[in-house]
DNA sequence: AGTCGCTGTAACGGAAAGTTACATCAGAGA
DNA sequence: TCTCTGATGTAACTTTCCGTTACAGCGACT
């Protein structure tokens, strides 16, 4: 039984490009980038001899020929899929993978971790690891899949969905005495720092305070430790909306001048193609609804 | 529509090995060593998370998820050809090629090159190229992708089909004077020789003469040229069955001495991998045939 | 007109498939 | 019983090809 098939790579990308009547959306569907599928396709109508797609500069339609050989694509893909479904039918939507990713210690600890069981609930077959240390992610192979960074970008070569807008201001504990009357009596009293004192510097800056001396206080490695000593009542700390939002609600902490801040934002960042793999594209979307849930609630 | 296909390339070779319930004729099909299959299929049952193959020592059978699994298979192959089969209905067995042969000259002229219109005929889309240089052939990329040679090997690292056996012995004119009475006679006589006296000092040994010192004579790049030469009667060159066999049969050339020959072979040559491309496997096929129809006829 | 959305092109890098060489094993046959 | 044959498995290397990024081009819709 002699056989003449095409590249079957390339039959697939025609066949979900044939679907979609166009390119970005099959390439969606498979997780590739469009100039791939672009590519294949036309390999596949030299190979064939003959056009199978009518390109439009918006979008593409089918030739006849195009049709008919999408019709017999698609039912043999059927039933390759059908048969496959059989032998391996209880497989996770996302299949056995690792997702590792890379956050910062303190919305690591305040936010991320106390939400992943939901989210593993949801992909039982993705194993998340969170990578908390400090030093920047290494997106190569065998590095990290998704990091959680907060600014305001740009972050060169990576690709950076924004999850949440957050103000940033000084908190301090409600009984912390004396309470600072002005921003500028804050320079008065112990400030939390983490690990460089810009934050604050950008801080004093919206606040329209020149500084022309380096701050004082002391300096955490993490900013969630500095919140913890504020809790304490052991001076004013840096937070945000949402990693102090707990204990502000619960009046753990107070904010002594909510008219300043400074306006960040945390965002999911990494490499385009990162996001197309499976595990992190369930990732991404259930941080982002996660993190809508928490806004709102 | 989201889909959850295996790798298609290791499902094409499931589906060969599983239709023939063996490895080697599967590869020898899809022209690729069979290690290839091996682990194509290998990985395909580790995704499927099932057995498709039972191993014995020699051979293989289909456990039951095997044979649905090849059933689908088989099926979905069998429409995609079909489609593909209507939209290039013409394409031959081997499609537009090339194929580059590095052959001796003498050999060139005197068997193959008449004989490439046949093979021609037979496979219109294979374009040949004969390369009579008398550099070695180079077989990786861009160079020679089938050499015929002359010799009894070993090649190493190439891999040698044996087109014909021959035997080598002096041939001249009939009417050469005068003709030499015995080999030893040979000596006094001119000699025809080819780029090296290395084939004349090998027959001279076959006939238990050992030389001490050079031989003397006409050297010729091509012994094509040196048989021309001797069928001229200017001498005595060294022939063999088949580049001689149109002059001796026309007695345009005599085998003085036909009781002492040397033993050689006509092989092709070329790296294994070589012999399973399509072109190469198609003209192989011809050469053992049509130099069987000529020794035989 | 300008922007947006989609496809095409090119050059580069890396994963995946194939290659060779060798090991292994069972059965056939002397 | 021992070798020889014919098959598959394993390992390390090489090469191909597939996907990526970055950018250009072109209509359509504001």
């Amino acid at each position: 039984m002699m056989r003449r098939l095409p590249n079957l790579t390339a039959l697939r990308a025609f066949e979900a490009a044939a679907r979609h009547e166009s390119l970005t959306r099959a390439a969606e569907e498979l997780n590739v980038a469009h100039p791939a599928l672009s590519r294949q396709i036309r390999e596949l109508e030299g190979w064939l001899g003959c056009a199978l797609f009518n390109r439009h500069n918006r979008g593409l339609s089918l030739t006849d020929a195009g049709r008919a050989y999408r019709d017999a694509a698609s039912q043999a893909f059927d039933l390759i899929d059908a048969a496959t479904a059989l032998l391996r039918p209880d497989a996770p939507a996302v299949g056995e993978q690792r997702l590792t990713l890379s956050v910062e210690p303190s919305f690591a600890q305040r936010w991320l971790v106390p939400r992943l069981g939901a989210f593993r609930a949801l992909h039982p077959g993705v194993t998340v690891i969170v990578d908390a240390t400090r030093e920047a992610a290494n997106f190569r192979r065998g590095g990290a899949d998704l990091g959680i960074r907060y600014g305001s970008g740009p972050w060169p070569g990576l690709e950076a969905r924004k999850l949440a807008d957050v103000e940033n201001f000084p908190v301090c504990a409600p009984g912390l005495t004396p309470l600072p009357g002005d921003p500028a009596g804050l320079l008065e009293m112990d400030l939390l720092l983490e690990e460089t004192d810009l934050p604050w510097r950008a801080w004093f800056a919206a606040a329209g305070i020149t500084l022309n001396r380096p701050l004082h206080g002391t300096r955490f490695f993490d900013a969630s430790h500095a919140m913890d000593v504020a809790v304490a009542g052991q001076g004013v700390a840096l937070g945000d909306t949402i990693l102090s939002r707990d204990d502000l609600a619960a009046s753990r902490l107070i904010r002594p001048f909510p008219q300043v801040a400074i306006y960040q934002s945390y965002n999911l960042v990494a490499p385009p193609a990162h996001f197309r793999r499976p595990a992190v594209k369930a990732f991404t979307e259930w941080a982002l609804a996660a993190m809508a849930a928490f806004l709102a609630g």
